[in-house]
Formats: C-alpha cells, sequence, structure tokens
DNA sequence: CATTTAACTAGACTGTAGTCTGATATTAAA
DNA sequence: TTTAATATCAGACTACAGTCTAGTTAAATG
C-alpha cells in the first residue's frame, strides 16, 4: 500500500516553485540577466534546495528539453505507413526545427548548446540527442529497404552525418542574428543530403 | 619619421607576456583549471594588464584563431588551376579539418565553440566564419561554371549549408568522447553533400 | 516508543571571471 | 616648459555560480 510519502511531497513541491520561477523569470529577463540568488528568493526557497534538485542552472532548461523527445516519437508515430522514408525524413526534420524554435525558442536552445560543451553532466540533451539517432537510424534502414537509397555508406555513418547536420544547422541558427526561421534554414541542407542520399557517388 | 613609441611597446610586451604564459598553461592542465589569477602571476602582469589587452579569458584562444584564416588562404592558393571546383571543396574541407584538430585541438574548439553562443562579441570567430564562407562562395562559384552542380539553389544557400555542415561536424565532434579523427568524421557527409548538389532535385 | 537514517532546507562561504579606481609613465598640445 | 590627454598597469572589489555544513523533519527499524 503506497503511504503518501509527505517529504517527498514537500520536495516534489519545492522543485516545481524553482522551476516554475526559474522559467518565468527567464522568459522575463533573460536567461543570463537572472541570477541563481534571485530565482530562489523569488520563490521563498533556498540555493540548497536549488542544488537538491538541480545540479546547475542551466539545468532548469534542460528539463524542459524532455518534451522534445515525445514531440519526436509523437512525429514519428503519426506518419502514414506508404509514405516514403526519405519524405519521412524531411517532414521529420522540418517539424522538428519548428518545434525547437517555437516551443523551445532560440534563448533556450543557445543555453543548452553551450552548456552542452562546457560539462560531461548534461545527460537529458545527450539522451535526446540519442534518442534522434535511433529515429534518424530506423528511417534510414527504412530506406535502404525501400531502395529509396543508393549510396553504399553504411546506415550508421548516414544517421551520424545527419545528427551532424542537424546540430549544425541549429548552432548556426543559434550564432546568427538574421531574422530568418530555423525551419527555413534547415531545407536547403536537408533537401541537398537527400539528394545526395539518392544516387550513387 | 616614426618613433619609437616606448608605452605601445611596452604594452606590446606584456600582452606577448600574457599570451605565450595562457597558451603554456592551458596546454599543461586545460583551459578550465587555469585561472586569469594564475596567468597574471605566472606571468608577472596584472588583471589591470589582461583585461586591459583581452576582453575575456576565452579571447586568448580566439587570437590563434587567427591562423586559421591564413590557412584558408594558403589552402585555397594551393590549388592546381585545372583541379574540379567540387573536388577543390571537398579537399578543403578535409585539409581544414585536419588543420583543427591538429594545430588548435579539441580543447580549444570547444571553448572557442562555446563562448561564441554566450557573447556577441567574438569578432574573429565570426569573420573567420565571414571568410570560410567566402572561400565556399567563390568555389561554388566556380563549380556552377563549371556546371559541376546541378541544383538550382542560389550559391548563397549552398554557402549556408556547407557551412552549416562544418559547424555541425566540428561541434559534434566536440561533444562526443569517441577517438575519431575529426576528418574521418568529416568525410561522410561532405562526399553527400557533394553527391548531392551534383544532380537535380 | 526510541533511535537511527536520510531527504530536504537554510544560508554562510568559496572560487573565479570580470570591473573599477586610481597611480604612473609617455606623448601631444599650448 | 607646463599642462593636458592617454595608454598602461596594479590590485582591491563586485557579482554570481556552485559548495559545504549544520539543522529540521519525515520515514524506517528494532
Amino acid at each position: 500500500m503506497i503511504e503518501p510519502r509527505k517529504k517527498q511531497l514537500r520536495g516534489e513541491k519545492t522543485r516545481e516553485k524553482i522551476l516554475k520561477t526559474s522559467l518565468k523569470l527567464f522568459s522575463e529577463k533573460g536567461y543570463d540577466k537572472v541570477t541563481v540568488d534571485e530565482i530562489v528568493k523569488k520563490s521563498g526557497t533556498s540555493k540548497g534546495s536549488f542544488y537538491q534538485h538541480f545540479s546547475a542552472k542551466s539545468d532548469i532548461f534542460l528539463v524542459r528539453f524532455i518534451e522534445v523527445d515525445d514531440y519526436y516519437r509523437e512525429v514519428f508515430r503519426s506518419f502514414p505507413v506508404d509514405m516514403d522514408a526519405t519524405e519521412k525524413l524531411f517532414i521529420f526534420i522540418r517539424k522538428l526545427m519548428r518545434f525547437l524554435e517555437e516551443e523551445m525558442g532560440k534563448d533556450l536552445m543557445k543555453v543548452i548548446y553551450s552548456s552542452a560543451l562546457d560539462s560531461k553532466e548534461h545527460t537529458y540533451f545527450l539522451n535526446s540527442n540519442r534518442s534522434l539517432f535511433l529515429i534518424i537510424r530506423s528511417l534510414i534502414e527504412e530506406a535502404k529497404e525501400q531502395n529509396d537509397i543508393g549510396t553504399d555508406q553504411s546506415v550508421n555513418d548516414i544517421s551520424q552525418l545527419i545528427t551532424q547536420s542537424l546540430m549544425g544547422i541549429i548552432y548556426h541558427w543559434g550564432l546568427n542574428n538574421s531574422e530568418q526561421s530555423l525551419e527555413s534554414l534547415s531545407i536547403p541542407l536537408t533537401k541537398t543530403i537527400i539528394n545526395g542520399l539518392k544516387t550513387k557517388n
């Protein structure tokens, strides 16, 4: 029988308070204008609690990144069975890009991309990449079965090359101040790659 | 007549001392194990001097990044006139990757890529990207003239897509702890893209 | 019940990048 | 020559992320 774990519940509650306050403040003032001291003050908690629940300031964003995983799977499931694998791939990437821009935002993506390079900790981002990799992998396998891919490159190489591209598109977008959408920025490269996979080289 | 500017000369000298000491320490202990205090102590200068000459700790690395520009141009000049533009592009990228790994190193590249996302200051990196973009652009123009590119995408789009890819390859390499060389990691994507550019889509 | 264990919290403290103020030395201007 | 302007430098100081220690309260054990 499950007892109501009061202590755990209280912890969950402060965690939520911190999370909510952080996200609110970040969106109001931008990530690096907000200090951890401000967060704990405004949320009525403390540094101790903050670092009990999150291992770094940037971790707050990582938590939001879980949603990305869910979204991957959702898009993946939504494809009609008879669609070409390469078309699926193309659409998958476009949707992903739109999602990242609209639901996550550039500020968040920049923080994640930057902090991922600094620490070895960022499990969600790395995990997320792993599941992204897996989805791409299965699409590539499917495309190979359909003979939609003429290259003799291995499934692994192809999946990796696509992962690299996605990171490049996002990184490049984060760096530049142009107003172009991430989705539109992603199209030329995606097209070229898919085109390049179709024929022998 | 050029007077010997004593003051300027002195400044140049401390700048060099700081630069040399920093680079030495970074290579000995790794970037983030070295503090600015240690640098100024070991180089017999001061915080004031450090920030007089560099606007951030990571700026030290940015300075080394100038060499990359020189290298671009050198490789670019070294191509025989009768070589295919797409082949030039392929070789250019491989050489660049080898250079970045061997002469710059992963630690430096990670710091540059990470800090570029944080500040708006990083002129060298951005400039470097601009000149990289220009070189790629001219290679693409050349390839179009030689009818080596069958796509109807614009020169700009193509150059951008290649820039994105290069960043993606480097970022991905910086993130992963595999021992694979940057050069070998770059080959599948580069091949696929060039292949994709050759035929209509 | 009594005692031990452990999750949770508070906030003082540490480490370090970057700023500020003022001193000194050099060049330019009057 | 005197004075003003400016580049360079020193190091105290600030800001802020993250750590540490101790205290509290809930749960597990006997």
